[in-house]
Order: C-alpha cells, then structure tokens, then sequence
RNA sequence: GUGGAUGUAGCUUAGUUGGUUAAAGCGCCGGUUUGUGGCACCGGAGACCGUGGGUUCAAGUCCCAUCUUCCACCCCA
C-alpha cells in the first residue's frame, strides 16, 4: 500500500470492532475517579515547549530526544504534549484552582505524543488517563491516588499485576544520597556498561533500574534512598505504608524504582506486569510537591499518576479478560419493495427513538441478502415487511437465536420488542446461573 | 538513535534451481422458486507481489537502497 494512504509510524487506529473496548475502560477510569471525587479536567493537546521542557526535565530522554515540538505560523516553539501532568497544573494555576478549596482533584483522558521507536506497547501516540491530587500533603493523598488506580485495575478484571512503591526523598536527602551513590559507583567505574558510565554524570539514581547484568549486580549492594531519608521523608513514607496497609492494597518496597521525570519527590510508584513486554509498567506516577511553585504558583503539594490505555488494553487482551461483550442490533427491518421500505422507515425511526437498536435496508438488497446481513450483524430479532403486512398492518417477528415466531401489531411493535428483549436476557441470566452450579 | 526479523488480494498463506494470463482458504458481492439467515452448491469482484533502482532475453523469486510492521536496547505509560 502506497506510503501516503498508511497512517503514521507508531500511530494506530481504533476500528469499529473494537471501539466498544475503549469506551468501556474509559467509563470505568472516569466513574471510579468520581468515586473519590476527582473530576475531569479538558486540556490542549499542544502547549508552549517551555511548558514541558522546564518542568518534566531538560536533562530527560522525553525531553532531551522525543517530543514533538515546531514553530507555529506565529513564529511560537509549541510541542504536542508527550505527558499531561505539566499542562493539567498549568491549566490549574491559571485559573486559579490551587487558589479554591484544597485538594483539587481532577482526573483527564487523553492523547499523547512521544518520537520514539515503536515496540509493544510502545507508540508514538498512546492514550492515558491519569488523575491529579493537588494541595495535599499528607500521607493518606498518596494512599487515596494510588487507590484509585488499583480500583480501576480490579473493576476492569485486571488480576496479575503488582503494585511496587518507593521514596526518593526531598531535594534536600536526595542531594546527600545522589553523593553517595555517586561515590559507590565512581568507585567501581570500570566496569559499568557506557550508558551507565553517562548515567554516573547526568543522572546516577537511574543507573539502579539498568538491565545490563554487571550494573544490576552492582546495584544491590549500592547504597539505598530509604538509608538517606530525611526524618520528615522518611515518616511520610511510614505514613503511605501504614494507610495503603489500611487500604487493604498490597504492595513492595521497590529501592530500585526511580522515576524518569525531574518533578517527582517523596514518594514514587508503578504496576507493573510481566505480560505486557518489554514495557511492564501499566501505571506510573508519584508525589511531585515542588512542581506547583516551580511553575508559577504557591508552594502547593501535589501527586498524580499516568495509566497507559493501550498497555492496559494489550494486557486485557494476554491475560484472556473478558469485558462486556459490544451491544448487537436489537431489531432488524425487511422490507420487499419500494412501499415496504417507506414504512420500514418510519416503523425504525420511531423504534430508535424509543431507545432500540434498530436496522433497516439501506442497499435496496432482496430479501435473502438481507436476512443474511441480519444474520452477519447479529440481530436478535426481525420481521419483514411485504404488501401483506402493510394491508393488514401485522407482522411476525422472529427471535433469530432460537426461531420462534410471534405475530404482532405492527403499532404496538416498540412494547412487544421490549417485552421480548426482556424476556431473552431473563432466559440468559436464568442459563448462565445453571451452568454456573 | 542502535540492533534483529518481516513485507504476495480485506485477512491467513502457497508460489518449487528466475520462465507465458500470480494460486488457495477465509471474508465480501450475487445466484440456487421475492416470504426468512446460519449449512451446502454455483458464479463474481478483488493483488501493478511494500517502494525505487540494478543484474538478465526474462524477476514475486537474485543484488543494492529505502520505507513499513514486529521484537529488543535506550527511555517511558
């Protein structure tokens, strides 16, 4: 296929087959955020680089070597956001919500926009959906965010996937740690993998998450954050355990974890599953308490999380979970000649209002090619529509699961439907209840 | 950005040491008494063999380049 008519690398489409899937994750994600009372917040997809490149890192790879980012025709640097959580505390000191009651809680799904090279689960534009809880400080904010997370993972079905949490402590601990895991690792520098040997200067915290197995074996025996915490940082942390203990989630203390952004402070998180990849983690976020100054407004505490949807959805798909299965036609219309088809008209477009999924013929098909179309879509029931049924103003319907036949008014076609369509998800329910003793 | 694999109808694939109009299954459209679909049978549409070069009398098959997709690294959701 000619390059032009593909879409672009690392972009996907959803198809009609599947949106349903989408929808149905998305509905969960935002009902139970509402749970504990984060409300959806609508941000621009683009933003002034500025944005991003001060707050999420300048020393980032997702800065450093990712985004999108071009001149407008106003001669502006913008970049398509490749996370949401420097926009969303954007967007909440400009209109003045650090400034309402505390916290502030909002949750977003949305677009965004990474040049990476694509892998599993990995795009160049991928979905999340995240939530912010800004102006708290306390231990039980930590408890209650990541709470939500794992509420949305267990309603959705998700069962192998793990939680594992960490502290990175303050500016202020963090100064005195990064010094001495410096000094560990200068001290068996040779025989570090090269990025590690970058790593040691840039950013030596993430030379603990190195895959390379020399650099793992170093790591556990360097020196922990936990070790280095400060005492404020370090009752904050108990504080997190103690409530998520409450909370009834389990988890593990993982010193390894470090995150990729600059914003994060105290404490850090991921699920993680082995089923998805490469790309393990589902979810990640953390405490970003100095990001709200940095940006512009008062000194505000604040934490969040990002939850990737297509990682989510891939790991539905290899864990075999079963969602909701997509809506089917309730009624499907077959009329033979060009009267009928004036009725089926009317008779559908009434039976849509009522609330019904209805079809009709719209490709001026014989009879035979449509009742096979009925079949294709999986309507539940039909009837057809001929001179016969015009005169008398009757018709049956067929229940095509099982055959039966019924013959009805043709006015009172929306009370039979729905008495019908009853009755079939009763016979489902009452099935289903067998089969399951 | 680095590395490995890949690319033939909408989908899954066949295509023999290069040799006439590139096969098949599924799917799609239609037909087998215009009053009922699923099954069966018959017929039809649909591929410039990823793209561009090259070698050759001859390339889907060989060579080079490039792109896509997939997987891994880096990094992240």
């Amino acid at each position: 296929m000619a390059e032009i008519n593909r879409a672009i690398k690392g972009t996907g489409d959803v198809l009609p087959k599947d949106s349903y899937r989408w929808q149905y994750v998305e509905k969960v994600m935002l009902d139970t955020a509402r749970l504990y009372g984060f409300r959806e917040i609508r941000v621009p997809v683009f933003e002034h680089t500025e944005v991003f490149s001060r707050n999420v890192g300048d020393t980032t790879d997702v800065v450093q070597k990712e985004m999108y980012t071009f001149d407008d025709k106003g001669g502006r640097s913008i970049t398509l956001r490749p996370e949401l959580t420097a926009g969303v505390v954007r967007s909440s000191i400009e209109h003045g919500l650090i400034y309402e009651a505390l916290p502030e809680k909002v949750c977003y799904i949305g677009g965004c926009y990474r040049y990476e090279k694509p892998q599993a689960g990995r795009l160049r534009e991928f979905h999340q959906f995240g939530i912010e809880c800004i102006g708290a400080a306390s231990p039980a904010a930590d408890a209650e965010v990541i709470s939500v997370a794992n509420q949305v993972l267990r309603t959705i079905g998700i069962e192998k996937i793990s939680l594992e949490i960490n502290s990175i402590g303050c500016p202020t601990c963090r100064k005195e740690y990064q010094k001495a895991l410096k000094d560990y690792f200068n001290a068996n520098i040779e025989e570090l993998c090269d990025t590690c040997k970058d790593r040691l200067t840039r950013n030596p915290m993430r030379i603990l998450d190195c895959k390379s197995p020399v650099c793992s074996k170093l790591s556990e025996n360097a020196p922990k954050v936990i070790d280095f915490l400060c005492d404020d940082c370090k009752e904050h942390f108990e504080g997190v355990k103690a409530h998520l203990d409450a909370a009834g989630l389990k988890y593990t203390v993982n010193p390894q974890i470090v995150r990729g952004l600059d914003y994060y402070t105290r404490t850090v998180f991921e699920f993680v599953s082995g089923d998805i990849g490469a790309q393990s983690t589902v979810c990640g976020g953390g405490r970003y308490d100095g990001l709200v100054a940095q940006m512009g407004g008062s000194n505000t505490p604040a934490l969040g999380f990002g939850m990737g949807i297509e990682r989510l959805l891939l790991l539905l798909e290899n864990q075999k979970t079963e969602l909701p299965a997509d809506s089917k036609c309730d009624l499907y219309i077959a009329p033979m000649g060009e009267k009928a088809a004036v009725k089926a008209t009317q008779l559908a477009t009434k039976l849509r209002f009522d609330g019904f999924e209805v079809a009709t013929d719209v490709c001026g098909r014989g009879l035979k090619a449509q009742m096979k179309f009925a079949d294709k879509i999986g309507a539940k029931f039909n009837i057809v529509l001929g001179d016969n049924e015009l005169e008398t103003n009757k018709a049956i319907i067929k229940n095509m699961t099982t055959g039966d036949t019924k013959e009805i008014e043709l006015d009172s076609i929306s009370d039979e439907l729905m008495s019908l369509i009853n009755r079939m998800a009763l016979e489902n329910l009452t099935d289903s209840v067998f089969n399951n003793n």
